[in-house]
DNA sequence: TTTGGGTATGAAAACGATTTCATAGATTTT
DNA sequence: AAAATCTATGAAATCGTTTTCATACCCAAA
């Protein structure tokens, strides 16, 4: 049924080894390359990459396991790393875990199967600091979340810095009571409420910050309880997007208006961030570079595989606009 | 060096093929099914993909490969494909194309080479009339737009009445002069404009209809040269989300106010759109639905290979806000 | 002229699993 | 008790490539 090496070969009227070679790289005539070419035209032949991976014990491939492919952050640094990749002749597989431990230990069993030359992988809290004890059965690169203690390759956003320039700004806004909505998922929330405490205290102010999970739903109970309870701080800074974009909702619910009745900063400059109300002050980060630096650090990981782990920490930008500045 | 079933087999004191069933549904009693299990431990073995799919002659593997992996309505279908796909026991290889034909081409080859099961694919309107003509080399559906002619499975929204959903509630609020914005990449795009020309001819008012490319910029630049220009409709639909965010983004430059200088109306309910000014009226696709209907044509195509083939038409639903509503 | 070293090619082994086929033993039927 | 049927297991073939190994040829060097 399926067209294989062997019917090429008996249509050029070759052997299946020297097919093998002119559709390689090997050394054949251009005359028996020519008969080669014209007879996979003329049966149709396409190459068995299960076959070749399994003979050639190489997949050219590489899993790229991301938390929440419906974020922005993801799918742009998902495009720089493909295109690296394809760039470098690797193709990639693309999976998703939602956040869930469980379906991040069934792709990274997934990409063992498969046999993957490496994975770049923006693992969960819980998954990273398993991640730093366990060592590795292929190269990987952690991306937007680092495995504590710093055992594995890594490119991250210098998250405390990148909170602490969010609480200056709105400190130089004359904001005092600065509240704070971290992700209690991810690492990225624990180093962002970190960078945000430490710049409180560097500026003398107190800080008032709460842990949740990553949701819109989640965000939004939370501030639409602060609205009921009456207990308003005069800014609040939102970990990712999610939680940004649930704060939003919560306003828009209780018809509060961004800067006056509450100041509003967070992470991730998406399309939309722009367009709501005065417009949301963000730190961009630099999602290409990301990728792009990601993919380095796994291809200088499969040359040198005993070479110390490195950790590239990449500075965000702070994107003021309306929803932060007091007119 | 890796461990293969062979060294199951040694560890287990049993030959490879009783390794092989007893992982699989093969008859193997509970004693040596005990052993391979143990031996499975010791030795850390991982199956080889690649080897299972080439004996096994089937990859349990489906592509999807859509246009835009960035537009919140394609990670939305994907989410509902893959979980549909994860129910039968099968493995998703997900693709994005960007609207490119060479892409598109290159993926579609690599899918023959992966062997999958089938595809399910979102067509750019070059490549949809090209799908209408030749057979595929796997089972296919078409997702988002459909061949011309309809030669192929396909999953669709109802995009003609969709348009002239929105058309007649604009009319209904009150606006005759009323522009389309269309995609030119994608048969949606046309589907929607003769949705929009239809109603529009029905309830005697003239037609303006613009076709641009499917990014935020042309759609900006667009609506700002109508500005510049002061031939200004009373209403516009744009027949995408990246037009509609770029309809948006020229009105906020301009200082210009939905829906007392223009109403506006759309096609995808992303979270933003309820958030951006008064918010804006869409049509909201069932994006869970079609990713369902799109794997359940697919498993039906792969039972029955000779049927005829199946065109699914879904109705979207039009969520009205303050974008077009005359207060 | 003989020897040596490339070079292009084919034959056959190998990759790691599944599956067919054969067989010994247990179980049922006559 | 003999024959027939099942059942669990192992040996070996097989999937479609790539890669080693052997070989025949050609050309340069001795």
């Amino acid at each position: 049924m399926t067209v294989s090496i062997k019917d090429v070969a008996r249509a050029a009227g070759v052997s299946p080894a020297t097919v093998s070679r002119a559709l390689g790289a090997g050394p054949v005539s251009q005359q028996l390359r020519d008969q080669v070419e014209a007879a996979v035209r003329e049966t149709g032949y396409r190459p068995n990459l299960s076959a070749r991976r399994l003979r050639s014990q190489h997949s050219q491939t590489i899993g790229l396991i991301v938390a929440d492919i419906s974020n922005p952050f993801f799918t742009a640094v998902a495009r720089a790393v493909e295109d690296a990749a394809y760039q470098a002749g690797l193709r990639v597989i693309l999976c998703n875990t939602d956040e869930n431990p469980e379906r991040e230990a069934l792709y990274l069993k997934l990409m063992e199967e498969e046999r993957v030359t490496g994975v770049i992988f923006a693992p969960t809290r819980m998954t990273a600091e398993r991640m730093s004890r366990q060592p590795a059965p292929y190269p990987m690169v952690l991306i937007d979340r680092a495995a504590p203690g710093g055992g594995r390759d890594a490119v991250v956003l210098d998250n405390a810095a990148a909170a602490g320039m969010l609480v200056e700004h709105l400190a130089a806004q004359g904001f005092a009571r600065i509240a704070g909505l971290f992700g209690n998922a991810s690492t990225t929330g624990i180093e962002r409420h970190a960078g945000y405490a430490a710049a409180m205290r560097r500026l003398g102010l107190q800080t008032a910050e709460t842990f949740i999970p990553p949701s819109i739903a989640a965000a939004e109970a939370e501030i639409g309880g602060w609205f009921v309870r009456g207990e308003m701080p005069e800014a609040v800074i939102a970990s990712n997007g999610l939680l940004l974009l649930g704060i939003v909702r919560a306003m828009r619910a209780a018809g509060r208006r961004m800067p006056e009745d509450l100041a509003v900063a967070g992470f991730d400059n998406e399309t939309w961030t722009e367009l709501v109300g005065p417009g949301l002050t963000v730190i961009e980060q630099p999602v290409a570079e990301i990728g792009a630096s990601a993919m380095r650090l796994l291809l200088d990981r499969l040359d040198a595989p005993e070479a110390a782990t490195r950790k590239v920490v990449l500075s965000g930008r702070c994107v003021v606009r309306g929803s932060t500045v007091r007119k």
